[in-house]
DNA sequence: TTGAAAGCGGTACCAT
DNA sequence: ATGGTACCGCTTTCAA
């Protein structure tokens, strides 16, 4: 095993000193050029790297940064870390990354590995809305902290967040606007702060339009597993007296359940049912007909959590904030009439 | 900004030295109790910890392994991620992540960035089934690789990989005991090692079961997106006078534009055309029928492939190598007859 | 323009 | 059981 080459190799072959050697690399103005030259021939010949643990220990600087999410595979999640990776080695930080489980004390374990790494900033992903203990230590260390898709209540960090509760109101608005005179909602787990965003969105839109918010057709994922939730609590809505003409889902695979309910009834999507989804992932495009749904851009949002973080690592004080407007696509699920485009984003 | 506590500050705090204090913490037996006890109590006060960095220099040791994967946002790599960082953090290694995007340069790249930065380890599923020159420069440095999904064709690394072909055996037997008859492939590009591999076990399967191969029911992906390729391909095999009554799609999502190709022409799956995909995507769920396919096991082979990597760095010379043995899943989407479980796994 | 040396925050050897 | 100190590889100040 070859020993990585050192400083000192390269001034004991010219036999000059390290600093010398060190000044050279660089690019220090005050080095006498054929040295420099020398020493670059050198370096290029013993295939010197510096070495970055030294570095970061002697300048006390550390060029990564760590991301924590609740789930590496989820899509959306999958599609953020790809963001901040773009923007990260642009600017020529590493990305260490950390997966929570939506486990408050894996989150806080990873964020202690990370603090203790000595990251200089960290992206993260909360699992919960309330703000955390542990959090409380990264802002006493001052340690740059970026959340994403999930601001915490007590609104003291930078975020870059996603307008859900517009997300729904587009949604539920398009519906009403397609003729649909009942429409009723999937929505996630009471405590889930994102579905409840998504369900203020959906009451609003209903409020604004004078359609009066039937509780029976309010239902609550109560699963893990969200198409067999869309499944059961669709065919609940749809076999009810009263049943609605139009359902929004808080996810897309809630909506997956509900066209395999619907399926099974032989009610029409989107004659009988209109159908709205959440979050644009793969399997909108693969039901059939496509599921209209609300896009997330995760790569944006990714990217401008990078970005935040590095002005906060630059040394800007504010706390920055920014929320991406939601964009309704609609698709085959929720165009009773030929007029629009089977692919338009409106 | 409360500056970090070093072993200075506690060595000051008690009044004795720093070489004390690093005993203490570090649980040398050579130590007294009390004195123990003080130093503790002293290092929560101050809320020690040790700086990582100087640990590592000193030790010349560095609790971090990278990963290079083509696409962070695709299912299968983002379980591989999975499970190597569940792995990982149990044996307390951080991960830093990099993406490829499928070219090679980018990949040099990354592991050029990692290499300098002091890994003491890679895992990685190369772009290319070709050995690289920047491969090389990690076996000359002695720095632990292990390759995930795409072994190098010079065989000289440790792998962990998946019995491709063999999957693609399965399924394709799967149809002909279904008794389908005239079995199609939807291959992927041709330089995709990957693609090729299930291509042949495809091959295999007609062979050892006295079925010639049909050259005009071999069709090859030539756009980026797969489900439009599986629909175009799909509907030029069903309009062929010569129509097949199955198909073998290299993935889930080419099979899903099959899906739409036999909506179009009004084809009935399973009972006119059985088709088998290949990767258990989500997809394949909501899929109407539900999609047979072959199971690619990524958390798992994550999980293995950082065992791989430990083993190596604790100093195995060996090279070591597993491949995942193929499981096929059987839906509706290839069982003619009811005989078989809607959700069996064979 | 160059060199010597201090020191970043630890670890571990050698004394005592 | 404890202290003194060299050293990991590098940057940077101070002197020459």
């Amino acid at each position: 095993m070859k020993k990585r080459a050192k400083l000192k190799d390269i001034a004991d072959a010219l036999n000059i000193s390290i600093a010398t050697v060190s000044r050279a690399l660089n690019d220090k103005y005050d080095i006498n050029a054929s040295t420099k030259k020398e020493v670059l021939r050198v370096a290029e010949e013993l295939n010197y790297r510096p070495n970055p643990i030294a570095v970061s220990l002697r300048k006390n600087s550390y060029n990564v940064i760590g991301v924590v999410l609740p789930s590496i595979d989820h899509y959306f999640f999958s599609t953020v870390l790809k963001g901040v990776m773009n923007k990260a080695h642009k600017s020529n930080y590493l990305v260490i990354v950390g997966e929570s489980n939506h486990d408050p004390d894996k989150e806080k374990s990873i964020l202690e590995q990370f603090l203790n790494h000595g990251v200089t900033g960290v992206i993260i992903s909360p699992t919960m809305g309330k703000p955390a203990e542990h959090f409380s230590k990264f802002r006493n260390k001052r340690i740059p902290l970026v959340l994403v898709d999930r601001p915490l209540v007590d609104d003291v960090d930078s975020f870059v967040r996603y307008d859900d509760p517009n997300g729904a109101f587009l949604a539920v608005e398009h519906l009403i606007d397609q003729g649909y005179k009942s429409i009723a909602c999937i929505k996630g787990n009471d405590n889930c702060v994102i579905s409840n965003a998504r369900y203020s969105g959906y009451a609003k839109a209903l409020g604004q339009n004078n359609l009066t918010e039937n509780p029976k057709h309010v239902k609550t994922c109560i699963n893990l597993d969200s198409k067999k939730d869309g499944y059961l609590l669709g065919k609940q809505l749809l076999l009810a007296k009263d049943k609605p003409d139009a359902i929004f889902t808080v996810t897309d695979e809630v909506a997956a359940g509900v066209y395999a309910a619907a399926k099974e009834l032989k009610v029409d999507i989107p004659g009988e049912l209109g159908l709205v989804g959440y979050s644009n992932s793969k399997v909108s495009i693969h039901l059939s007909p496509q599921l209209s749904t609300v896009e997330q851009p995760g790569v944006e949002m990714g990217e401008e959590a990078f970005d935040f973080l590095q002005q906060i690592m630059l040394g800007s004080t504010e706390i920055l904030k920014k929320t991406f407007d939601a964009r309704l696509i609609v698709r085959g699920s929720s165009t009773r009439h030929a007029t629009i485009n089977n692919m338009t984003i409106v």
